[in-house]
RNA sequence: CGCGGGGUGGAGCAGCUCGGUAGCUCGUCGGGCUCAUAACCCGAAGGUCGUAGGUUCAAAUCCUGCCCCCGCAACCA
């Protein structure tokens, strides 16, 4: 196995690159970086998801036409990646005719096993509900919850009987353990398979409801919905199903964040699978960057910018904290203070300053010129030993995707050699003019130097270069600066006595910081929003009430104001003032209190309503409080409720709406 | 008992699979060095490893109960 293939998802084109998709696709970078270092003849791929209605509706918006937009979009991502010293030895696009011809092929030939039925898309629809049911859920054709009928609404589509490969699919996670890393997302995976919550796919939509995507090849009244058109990028960008490359560098190995764990960890394999291919090698899943804590998003206004920061720190020094800092896997928090922490530590005091100060060194003793080394006394087998071990290890975590934990082993060995430098003194050995021994010490750190810049490769390539160019060592971009790390890895040899060094270095200048007091604040403030956030989100999915997982691989974003409505709209609600009688929790829902409500009807009517997270019981009785009262009546959990309570909140807090004065309960509002 | 992750010195994390001196980075304090990017090196303070039990000669590590935090899911009319 000397060929490596490494893919980031296809990035969503409706909006900027953000933070997430920087870090996939230099963990992607680094992943092709390292490969290549090793000696394997590596290729990585990025792209574009250009498809779907979400971009017609952006399109409209801005009125370009799809393929305008796309376009721009595209271009944008694109001219990014340079900007991060990101090397994708291809970028593909769901709209590339290649790709397009791609994905039929694929369809017809998984029409053709048998696992592609024309079947009824949603049918029984309950508003109250907002889903679908089908016809074995429903009791005596009524709804189970509302016990109303609900309405068929009917829509032809076809499915990918994904179901038949869900046992196999289960066999193989279990006897591939690495076939999804890290093991939590494997655990995570079988669950989700033995719950036996997954159905078939849905995989068209009729062309008279969406006409910007791939035309299914037996039906040409039909477009291909997703993910059949999504993930075959993996494949149609070595050309399948013509074409050597698919035969070379087939399989590969993905990368992708955890929100689109499923597709990529049950989709796309059964798809394969229907396909008669062979499966990928590795799914590689990651956490999400939290920015002060929080969720990132637009509204927010914490969105990272990754160009300004590549602009603003530097492109090696942004790749070095996002592969040390997120441990991979788990979630990780960005902050400009936590960059710069490392950067100052790790790269300006350990790294930067060892180049430094050795350098300079080697001018004032050498003249520039890397002296010849003789007998190796115990400090300096003992270095030479925690190179090699340093070395071993920063290769096996690297290759195991355990980014963070590799460079912190890279470290032990800077560390070590800044010690070495004091411990050895050679300030001391030239004054008392032993210039063997001091040719030696210079000789060990120089090498040892140039070792750990080869190792560097893969995470900050042009600061490699620099470093390997300040020890006279020639680079290339974009290739590996040796052959095979591996033949580095048992000695110090490797940096040729004589060869000129440079005189100075600055590598990575610190960075003076300057305090930001309203910090806290900000990350509370951020916090609350966060929070309000994920409940538009929230509510925008449950509206969207579909059946089939919307494309995720970009973060949902819609999030705008509401229209004008006209007055006699408004006048249609019935809002009125009543006194809670009654107030307790919902027994089988922590977050909703049931309540028993005087509107002076005559009786209590009950509600129900999202308090109980701010409200306890015994306050709640004898409130006054707003509600509507003629809102459709609606079960939940097992309840009736008639109506809505009042209340002002933005996510974290809530308060009921309070009247001035004093007015009869059944008052109304307006 | 919805699913999953987590609670380890001031902060962030490792260690837990395979029980046996609790480790790393940052921060704080004291010292050293003078080659260097006010950096580097040494030392110190600071943790009964969420909690209550259990197994064991021995538990951060294994078992059980409980508490708390974070995602997702469900209910927020």
């Amino acid at each position: 196995m000397n060929t490596f293939f490494i893919t980031t998802p296809i990035y969503y084109v409706n909006a900027r690159p953000h933070l997430g998709h920087a870090y996939t696709t230099v963990v992607a970078d680094a992943m092709a970086r390292y490969h290549k270092l090793i000696g394997q003849d590596a290729l990585f791929l990025t792209g574009t998801d250009e498809h779907g209605d979400k971009i017609v509706q952006a399109a409209e918006k801005e009125g370009k036409s799809p393929k305008e937009f796309v376009d721009g979009i595209s271009a944008r991502f694109q001219a990014l990646w340079p900007r991060l010293d990101v090397a994708n030895d291809r970028f593909v696009r769901t709209t590339d005719p290649a790709h397009v011809a791609s994905v039929q092929s694929f369809l017809q030939k998984v029409y053709d096993a048998g696992d592609i039925y024309f079947g009824e898309f949603g049918g029984h629809y309950c508003y109250g509900c907002e889903r679908f049911y089908t016809e074995k859920e429903l009791e005596n054709g009524l709804c189970p919850q509302h016990l109303c009928k609900p309405e068929f609404i009917s829509e032809k589509n076809y499915f990918f009987r994904m179901s038949n490969y869900l046992p196999w699919l289960k066999e193989h996670i279990e006897q591939n353990p690495t076939f999804i890393r890290p093991e939590r997302y494997r655990t995570e995976v079988l669950s989700m398979l033995e719950s036996g919550a997954l159905e078939d796919l849905c995989i068209s939509r009729p062309k008279s409801r969406l006409t910007w995507g791939i035309e299914l090849p037996f039906d040409k009244d039909y477009v291909c919905y997703v993910w059949f058109d999504a993930l075959i990028n993996y494949i149609s960008a070595l050309g399948w199903p013509d074409g050597g490359d698919f035969e070379r560098y087939w399989p590969g190995e993905h990368l992708v964040a955890k929100d689109i764990l499923k597709p990529h960890a049950v989709f796309w394999p059964t798809m394969l699978k229907s396909a008669g291919l062979p499966q990928y090698r590795h799914l590689n899943v990651h956490g999400y960057w939290l920015v002060r804590d929080t969720k990132m998003s637009k509204s927010l206004g914490n969105v990272i910018e990754p160009e300004e920061m590549a602009q603003r720190f530097g492109a090696d020094a942004f790749r070095y904290f996002l592969l040390r800092e997120m441990h991979f896997g788990s979630d990780a928090s960005f902050s400009d203070e936590a960059l710069v922490g490392r950067i100052n530590a790790d790269l300006a005091n350990d790294l930067g300053n060892l180049f430094s100060r050795v350098l300079s060194m080697t001018a004032k003793y050498f003249g520039s010129r890397v002296p010849a080394p003789k007998q190796f006394d115990e400090a300096d087998k003992a270095i030479e030993d925690l190179c090699a071990t340093a070395m071993r290890n920063f290769s096996q975590l690297f290759g195991n995707v355990q980014f963070a934990q590799g460079i912190e082993s890279l470290w032990e060995l800077v560390r070590a050699l800044n010690k070495y430098v004091d411990s050895q003194a050679p300030w001391a050995l030239h004054k008392q003019g032993n210039m063997e021994r001091l040719a030696t010490v210079m000789y060990v750190l120089l090498a040892a130097m140039r070792k750990t810049a080869l190792c560097l490769w893969p995470v900050m390539p042009v600061a490699c270069g620099k470093m390997l160019e300040q020890l006279g060592q020639p680079v290339r971009e974009n290739t590996p600066p040796v052959p095979s790390l591996e033949d580095e890895m048992d000695s110090l040899d490797g940096l040729v006595p004589g060869t000129a060094v440079a005189d100075a270095s600055n590598l990575f200048p610190r960075i003076e910081v300057k305090k930001d007091p309203t910090a806290a604040e900000k990350t509370k403030a951020a916090k609350a929003q966060a929070k309000a956030e994920n409940k538009a989100a929230r509510q925008q999915k449950a509206d969207a009430g579909k059946p089939v997982e919307p494309c995720s691989s970009c973060e949902g974003e819609a999030v705008s104001g509401k229209p004008n409505i006209e007055f006699d709209h408004f006048k249609t609600l019935d809002m009125r003032v009543g006194t809670v009688l009654v107030a307790e929790k919902h027994p089988n829902a922590d977050r909703i209190l049931r309540l028993e409500i005087d509107f002076g009807e005559g009786q209590p009517r009950q509600i129900l309503s999202g308090l109980a997270e701010h409200y306890t019981p015994e306050v709640m009785v004898g409130k006054r409080v707003c509600a509507v009262l003629n809102l459709e009546p609606r079960k939940i959990r097992g309840l009736m409720s008639h109506g809505m309570v009042l209340t002002a909140g933005d996510g974290s807090s809530l308060t009921l709406l309070a009247l001035d004065g004093n007015v009869p309960d059944g008052s109304e509002i307006a």
